[in-house]
RNA sequence: GCCGAUGUAGCUCAGCUGGCUAGAGCAGCUGAUUUGUAAUCAGCAGGUCGUGGGUUCGAGUCCCUCCAUCGGCUCCA
């Protein structure tokens, strides 16, 4: 029997090693400075410990802080001192899960009698760090699902034992550091030492099992890093992440704002927010005619029989918006809170012919939807908002061609708005809870595997996530995060083989027979509302040039200038280049720094010099100072500038 | 909806352990100034301290209710 076993490394190379030798003495082997970085491993694909031996050939692949997983590792290990501390300060509480997430890590507990609050997270930070000064090493150990479970119902732990119940023996693992002990499936780094410098970020509620019907646990939100410096560039992140946030920039840049009066999540949109909504509606508008859609226009309201033809009324009706009643005896009708059963209606106006699918029917329709009080956020989670909607209605046959084509158009919307950094994710059913979705099984089939074709298909890099769908049908949901790294849903597709049955939709085959047609609904951008959020996130309010409200801002050195300002300002105007003037009886230094702040891309500054010479002087947003001009050559500059701005999307 | 935090002028904030007519800067208005690349000067005005109740001789400050906002959870047609 061989005594060695051969390592491949990620550049190929082979390494030689003793059996059972562990991957840290594998980064020991190559150099010391790699065996100190050294976090936790893979072996063969599968996460280990930088402690396990490894008893046969295999690839294997060191993971520092620099690698997703080596961060993973770093900060699921602190959730276990978080754990430790907290049973420190906290004796009787009940510890449930805590692993690593995208920016961190959290621990959720029971934590009974004892009321934990933001306070309280300096004294449980310090008690972490003094914690991880011990040196203690984290042993991953086997033990059997008796042995477990004896251990949780001796420390009364119906949380752990329920774990445990899930779990097949012979696969449960426990991790011990210094006395502390947790149920664990592994993925540590080797020492608490390399913990040095930890922030709980925050404290909420979370229910047990992400259920909202069980017990609501306290769970602490952390993050920590191997060098305190980290911590300080983390936390200054946070810092610029919060000035871009789409709330503040949109009432400093006078976009939108709320009233209490008119109530909650239902946004007002100001003159330059709606001038900026309206140009991104126009291009969309634009696109879509292009690709064969047709605009429609639909009421904000239906009578209460249209959503219970839909289903909406049966699995929403209760959370909505109640209906509204007329002078009419019984009569009631819904603020629409979606546009498919207003657009079935339309398809069932006339009849169709295979030759006429598909159809495309869009919208810019705007529907109310009574969201729950405590996800109201910004302009991302609303109660009225517009979905620029469409319905395309296609042949069994036409369903992958079309479904492809409404692909390629969010992917060019998001080309031209620079959302390059998305994720995709194939939206199913929950196979657990099949009372959530209507419809039978075979369509349902269908249709999700007809979106996973088209994915396929474009080449996404998608993720299937299970329990996202819609309960009419699946979806491709298009995810883009905001300034904090909080995702949220844009662009959509959904397949949807139920409401033409619903609404008894048909065309007429070339077999002379009818048929059923296939639906696909699709908003690229989602909503106006959320998509001008992340758009204000994303760019800090520095809007593309052609869409910002203002592209130029004059400012009249005195008052005396004022009026050539209004000639070049009109000049501007004919050009279709958007400018204010700026003539108040202020220094022409406050006038900059105020558009400055606005974000206006353009400032003209017009003087004694300018006016005699009939030219502007520019300077740009930012600073940078591009000397004078005549008025054509600005109108050029601007232009030009623009139109680089389209090409780069309509050549994507 | 749930857990936690917050709520003082249009905005950003001060107001100690409850104690005289609640302060500041910016914004606004009036006047002076007529300005050359990120804040000219002076004066004026502006607040039922989120709402409603309570405790107290006395509440911006303490307690309760509701409303809204923020961070999560749950939900998201």
């Amino acid at each position: 029997m061989s005594t060695t076993i051969d390592i491949r490394l990620p550049d190929g190379a082979i390494k030689q090693m003793p059996k059972g030798s562990t991957p840290l003495a594998v980064a020991q082997s190559i150099s010391e400075g790699l065996a100190r970085a050294v976090l936790s491993a893979s072996y063969n694909g599968t996460t280990i410990e930088s402690k396990t031996p490894l008893i046969e050939d295999g690839d294997l692949v060191l993971y520092t802080w620099n690698d997703a997983n080596g961060k993973k590792a770093f900060w699921h290990s602190s959730a276990h001192v978080l754990a430790q501390a907290l049973e420190q300060l906290y004796p009787g509480i009940k510890l449930t899960i805590g692993p690593a997430i995208d920016s961190g890590f959290y621990y959720d507990i029971d934590a009974g009698e004892y009321n934990i609050s933001e306070k309280d997270l300096p004294t449980i930070e310090k008690r972490i760090l003094e914690i991880a000064r011990g040196k203690h090493d984290f042993h991953l150990r086997e033990v059997s699902k008796e042995d477990a479970l004896k251990f949780y119902q001796d420390a009364d732990n119906s949380y752990k034992t329920e774990l445990i119940e899930g779990l097949e023996d012979g696969t449960i693992t426990f991790c011990d550091h210094d006395d502390f002990t947790d149920l664990c499936r592994g993925g540590h780094i080797p020492n608490t030492a390399t913990i040095k410098a930890v922030k709980l970020t925050n404290i909420a509620g979370a229910y047990w099992r992400a259920d909202e019907k069980n017990k609501q646990l306290t769970r602490i939100y952390g993050v920590s890093f191997p060098k305190q410096k980290l911590l300080t560039e983390h936390l200054a992140l946070l810092e610029e992440a919060k000035k871009r946030d789409h709330r503040k920039l949109g009432a400093e840049l006078g976009l939108f704002t709320f009233s209490q009066k008119v109530g909650q999540g239902l946004p007002l949109w100001l003159p330059k927010g709606a001038a900026l909504r309206e140009r991104l509606e126009q291009f969309l508008r634009k696109a879509q005619t292009k690709a064969g859609y047709e605009q429609v226009v639909t009421p904000h309201i239906g009578q209460k029989e249209l959503y219970v033809t839909s289903g909406h009324y049966e699995k929403y009706g209760a959370d909505s918006f109640q209906p509204i009643n007329t002078p009419a005896d019984g009569e009631e009708f819904l603020l629409k809170p979606m546009n498919c059963p207003h657009h079935c209606e339309i398809y069932n106006a006339s009849p169709w012919s295979y030759r006429d699918l598909p159809i495309r029917l869009a919208e810019f329709g705007t529907v109310y939807r009574y969201e729950q009080s405590g996800e109201l956020h910004g302009l991302t989670r609303v109660r009225g908002f517009t979905q620029d909607d469409a319905h395309i209605f296609c042949t069994p046959e036409q369903l992958n061609a079309e479904f492809i084509g409404v692909i390629d158009l969010v992917l060019y919307v998001f080309g031209a708005l620079g959302f390059q950094d998305f994720k995709t994710q194939v939206s199913v059913r929950d196979p657990k809870k099949p009372e959530k979705y209507i419809g039978n099984h075979k369509l349902w089939d269908e249709a999700e595997k007809a979106i996973i074709r088209a994915a396929e298909q474009k080449g996404l890099d998608y993720v299937v996530e299970e329990g996202e769908a819609a309960f009419y049908g699946p979806k491709l949901d298009f995810m883009v995060k905001d300034a904090l790294g909080r995702s949220w849903q844009l662009g959509t597709i959904q397949v949807d083989y139920n409401l033409p049955e619903r609404f008894d939709l048909q065309y007429k085959g070339s077999d002379n027979s009818m048929h059923r047609p296939v639906m696909i609904h699709r908003a690229p951008f989602g909503s106006m509302e959320r998509f001008v959020a992340i758009l204000i996130e994303h760019t800090a309010g520095n809007f593309p040039l052609w869409l910002t409200p203002t592209q130029v801002q004059l400012l009249c050195v005195s008052e005396k200038h004022e009026k050539y300002a209004q000639k070049v300002s009109e000049f501007l105007e004919n050009n279709e280049i958007r400018a204010l003037v700026d003539n108040r009886s202020e220094t022409i230094g406050k006038k900059i720094r105020e558009a400055e702040m606005s974000k206006v891309p353009f400032m003209g500054i017009i003087g004694e010099q300018e006016a005699a010479q009939e030219t502007v002087s520019i300077r740009e947003h930012g600073g940078n100072d591009l000397g004078t001009m005549s008025l054509r050559d600005f109108a050029a500059l601007v232009e030009s500038r623009q139109a680089a701005e389209v090409k780069v999307f309509e050549t994507n």
